[in-house]
DNA sequence: CCAAAAGTGTTCCCTCTACACCCATGC
DNA sequence: GCATGGGTGTAGAGGGAACACTTTTGG
C-alpha cells in the first residue's frame, strides 16, 4: 500500500436498485440489455465508475442519465466482489438502492446502445436478471425493510402530497405484510414529522382523504431521537 | 458494460476494524505503517485485493495474515470511493469489521516490511489515523452500535465461557453507555440463547460468578424472531 | 471483617396489539 | 342508495425503566 500501487485489471462499477411507487404498486426500474453478454436480459442499471468520481457521484450520475433527474435520494447498501460476477473480466460492484417519485408522468427513457429498453416493472413480477442481479435486488429489498423501520425513506417514494392510506400502502409493500389502519397512522402521526394540510384528495369517487407533507425540517431537528417502527 | 471493458488505473482495497476486548476494555488492532505515504502513522490494517479472490476472502486473508487465526467473524459495512483519499492514486476501499476473542495471550504481531508495529489500542486512546482511516473507524463503531441490537455479536468478542458481568460490559463499551444491571440479564436471558453452565469463574477473589456459553444452535432456531436489544 | 462483585423482584408506565363501525363522496 | 375507501377509540397485555439490598468469596 506503499511505494507504487500494484494494480492488476479490475474495474468498479455501481449497480442501482432504483424503486418507485405508483398506481399501489412498488416498482424496479430495469434495463433490456442490448449487448454481450446477457444479451436481451433484464439486468439492473449500471456503469462503471469514473476516474474523475467518487462511487458516490458516480450512482448519482448513472440515475442522471438513466431518468434525467438530479437530487434522487440515493444510498450505498453493499459492495458485491466475487470473482466471478462478471463472464469478461473481475468487476466489483458498489451496489445502491434509490428512490423515486413517480407522477405517472415521468420515467423517462432515455435508450443509449447498450440499452434497448428500460421499464418500470413491479417487484412482484420480476424477470430473471443478468449477471448476480436477483442477488443484488433482493439485498436491496432487505436493506429497505430494515431502513424503512428507523429512516423516514418512505416519503421519498410519495409526492410531496401524500394521503396517510399511501404512506401506509408503502410500509406495506416494502414489508410484505399488511398493518392495521388505526395502529398504523397514530403511530406514523406520533413521530410528529407529518404536516397535516387544509386540502383533499381530489378526483376520487368516493371521500377524499386529507393530505399530508414530510416535514424535513422536524425531522432533522428530532434527528438523534431516532423513528422506530 | 458490454464488449470489451473499458478498464482505467484504479485499485480496490480493503479495510479492516477489527474490534478486540480484553479486561473490560474495547481495543482494535491498528498498525504503524512503515511505508509513504504516511510513513509512521498509526492506520487501519489492510491490502488490495488479489485477482483471484473476492473481497470477503481478502479481507479474511488479511485478517488471517494479520493475526494467524482462521474463522474471524467478519463483516462488511461500506465501502469507501472519494476520488482523492489515496494520495498516489484512485483506491476504493471496502471496509469490513472484524471481533476476535483476545485471551490476553493471542494478538500475534507478525511485522511486514510495510507495518512497524501492530498493536491492540484502546479505542477510547486512538491516534490521528491515516488517509481517511479515522472515518472508516468511526463508521464501523456506528454499524456495530446498530447491529449489537440485532445481532448477537458481542459474543464474538467474549471468550467461549463468560459471565453476564463480561457481556454487559461489552454492550455498555459498543453502545458507550451504562446499563442497569438487573434489566440487562433479564433481557438477554429471555432472548433464551445463553446457556447457563455448572460452572464458575475461577481465580477471582470475590464471589465467583456463573459462567455462560452463547448456543448457536438455539439462535439459528429463532432466526426470522429478531433479537431486538 | 472488609472489599468487591454477584445475584435477585417489584412497581409503574408506556407502547403494542387486536378489533368494528360510522362517515363522506361520486356515481 | 350503494359502493368505496376515510376516519376514529378502547381495553388488555406485554415490555421497558427505575430502583437497593443481601450474598458469596478471598485475603
Amino acid at each position: 500500500m506503499n511505494e507504487r500501487l500494484p494494480i492488476f485489471n479490475s474495474a468498479v462499477s455501481i449497480d442501482c436498485v432504483l424503486f418507485g411507487f405508483d398506481n399501489g404498486e412498488l416498482k424496479v426500474l430495469l434495463i433490456e440489455r442490448n449487448g454481450q453478454p446477457f444479451k436481451d436480459w433484464w439486468a439492473l442499471p449500471g456503469n462503471l465508475v469514473g476516474e474523475n468520481e467518487s462511487v458516490d457521484q458516480s450512482a448519482s450520475r448513472i440515475l442522471h442519465e438513466l431518468t434525467g433527474l438530479s437530487n434522487i435520494y440515493v444510498e450505498q447498501y453493499y459492495t458485491f466482489g466475487e470473482v466471478d460476477r462478471h463472464p469478461q473480466g473481475r468487476v466489483i460492484s458498489v451496489a445502491y438502492y434509490a428512490m423515486l417519485r413517480l407522477s405517472g408522468d415521468k420515467a423517462l427513457k432515455p435508450l443509449t446502445s447498450y440499452v434497448k429498453n428500460v421499464q418500470w416493472i413491479n417487484i412482484k413480477e420480476m424477470p430473471k436478471l443478468a449477471f448476480d442481479h436477483q442477488n443484488i435486488f433482493n439485498k436491496a429489498l432487505e436493506k429497505i425493510k430494515r431502513r424503512i423501520k428507523h429512516l423516514p425513506i418512505a416519503f421519498e417514494l410519495l409526492p410531496e402530497k401524500f394521503t396517510l392510506t399511501q404512506v401506509q400502502n408503502v410500509y406495506e409493500l416494502i414489508l410484505g405484510k399488511k398493518l392495521d389502519k388505526r395502529n398504523f397512522r397514530k403511530k406514523i402521526l406520533s413521530f410528529g414529522v407529518l404536516k397535516e394540510l387544509n386540502e383533499k384528495q381530489k378526483g376520487v369517487s368516493f371521500r377524499a382523504a386529507t393530505l399530508y407533507k414530510f416535514d424535513k425540517r422536524k425531522y432533522f431537528k428530532l434527528f438523534g431521537k431516532e423513528i422506530s417502527f
